[in-house]
DNA sequence: CCCCCTCAGGTAAGCGCTTTCCTGGCAGGC
DNA sequence: GCCTGCCAGGAAAGCGCTTACCTGAGGGGG
């Protein structure tokens, strides 16, 4: 592999002219020297070591993503955003997937400080585990001391800036408009307990409920996976356990999508004989059949939020705390419950 | 930031030492200076810089993968399966999004090659642009004379092992389902022109078409963007250009989602009045309705592979060539033409 | 005509680690 | 009791770059 100093001796000059040519720094090199110079690059089809380079300058330059698994819409759209902002700083993105694994969390926490990135964004729902959350603060604490930029989305209760999705207000708006469609017999498929995410929507939803004189009771709530098929077993679950249901609020899309493949498998009309409503948006819900009627977070424009709170300049001073508003869409998927007239 | 040095000053040692302790090294240290050593570590709360470790030493570990967009379900399953193989081999992977923007999948690679990557995956339809694959190739020779692995997924035109998707037989397998029905007008949703994808798949239904006494003329070919939104639109196009139409092809499913909702907006029936395909068989290809009849392809298994070939060990002999086969999966998008039965 | 300033280009000191090779102390053998 | 062998730990040489600082040549002014 050739280095910096075979460029040299080839083209024969010294190693701090070559590195004057390759960066164009800003020193003034002879004409004759530069052609030289790279003539002998391309000959030796020289690529500098980033690592050398990193190590030899000062600055950081790459930021580092954690986020649960990028191949799920959710992340995806985020990571979307992320990736635009820094690509538009000329950073270099470094991506990690959890896959939900606090203890991955935060081994990525330390493989992205020892890389020198200029920040880390962490992305995706926090845990309720107050343990695993006081390492990842003191990891984060410890990067964000040793000059790195830290940015999270929810997870409000860590250090650096955050753009915070409202959760709460979100699970609100799909209780509340659920409520006022004249349902009163609703069932819950939420993700797993241990995720704040959850948890947060759940208790905006369970505010609805009180708010128009309901409650949420333990059967009518189901835990599982954050996915598709998580959500295919919760609805099975409610649907066995209260007969009278008539909607079903999901806690994420995905799970409203595999909540619509079971309604289908047993021949329940939705929204004739059940109401469904999703979370977050994502781009496919507006091409199931019924479409998703869901509450509708910025995903994209979170990471590009987020990013541009990791990646701003000046003095550090009290962390930055931006909200992603939530608001809802109705489409297909909900009605009134039948023989029911919607109240205004 | 605290250095190796100030470690080994703390604990009253030499950096050998710590070092040693740090990576655990096979040569012994006494019990009491290893306890002083990582006493020192916690309270400096060191962090080893990455980029010196990686210039001092000769192993590469990261891996590098190259697809046109994460976010795009066809690449997050891909890169779902590069994934889970990379961390069982205790990779961390680098993501690199060209975003179908070959110059930028020029810079990756030399920012990878750069990075000392030991591996780099490229993964997604190759261009149609003799000029740029050559500089490709160029660049993915050099890594590999230095001692890189790559693998490429699809373009098999590139130095290094290849797992190739069966594009053109899979086309050919969507062609013939649909004219085995009884189809005779058929219009394909054709992604990008300058997308060897494309192409190929293309291909392969001409092939049906020929097979079964029919040809594909440009007026049923509608080329437009590989996401749904083309898809949309290119269903669009044909439908107003061919009233005789009784079935769409779709390049890959996203497309064909897309074509779902235009038929669905012009109150077509699928399957009744218009056939529809897709090509891949994403996960949500299930979910729509009705669910799409594809071609399948073993996506995850796809990126299994693929990183396994760059990861192997051993000589570097003549590049290794695999395929993933194409298999037909008909759901319910698909029957025969109005009045007529389907021959056996 | 000489001195000094200017500036292109080189020298070399790191950047923070790893690892080879060396040292010094101790135990065991004759 | 002395020599040899062994072993824990340290010294130092890099790894491939960047860059502050130095040098020497050329030009202009007094």
């Amino acid at each position: 592999m050739a280095t910096l100093a075979d460029v040299a001796r080839r083209a024969g000059v010294s190693t701090a002219t070559v590195s004057r040519i390759i960066n164009n720094s800003p020193k003034p090199v002879a004409e004759a020297l530069r052609e030289r110079v790279l003539a002998a690059v391309a000959e030796l089809q020289f690529v500098p070591n980033a690592n050398a380079q990193q190590l030899a300058r000062a600055d950081r330059t790459a930021v580092g993503v954690i986020v649960h698994d990028v191949s799920d819409p959710y992340f995806a759209e985020i990571t979307r955003g992320l990736q635009r902002v820094a690509t538009d700083h000329g950073r270099l993105v470094i991506i990690c997937n959890s896959y939900r694994d606090p203890e991955r969390e935060l081994a990525y926490v330390d493989l992205l400080h020892a890389h020198q990135t200029a920040a880390i964004v962490l992305a995706g729902s926090g845990y309720h585990d107050a343990p695993i959350t006081a390492r990842l603060d003191a990891k984060l604490r410890i990067y964000e001391s040793t000059g790195g930029r830290v940015a999270v989305i929810g997870r409000h209760e860590h250090a650096g800036d955050a753009v915070v999705p409202e959760n709460e207000p979100g699970g609100y708006l799909a209780g509340d408009a659920l409520y006022r469609l004249g349902h009163t017999a609703i069932g819950v498929i939420a993700g797993p307990r241990h995720l704040t995410t959850t948890t947060d929507r759940l208790a905006g939803l369970r505010r609805a409920a009180k708010e128009h004189g309901h409650r949420l009771t333990a059967r009518q709530v189901a835990y599982a996976d954050f996915d598709r098929n998580g959500g295919r077993a919760a609805a099975a679950t409610l649907l066995e356990a209260n007969p009278g249901l008539t909607a079903l609020a999901a806690l994420n899309d995905s799970m409203a999508v595999g909540a619509l493949a079971c309604l289908r498998e047993r021949g329940i009309d939705v929204p004739g004989r059940m109401s469904l409503i999703g979370f977050d948006d994502m781009p496919i819900s507006v091409d199931v059949t019924p479409p998703l009627s869901t509450v509708r977070l910025p995903l994209e424009e979170i990471g590009v939020r987020a990013m541009s709170l990791a990646l701003r300049e000046g003095e550090r001073g009290a962390p930055l705390v931006e909200h992603a508003a939530a608001r809802l869409v109705l489409r297909g998927s909900t009605a009134a419950p039948r023989g029911t007239r919607s109240r205004p």
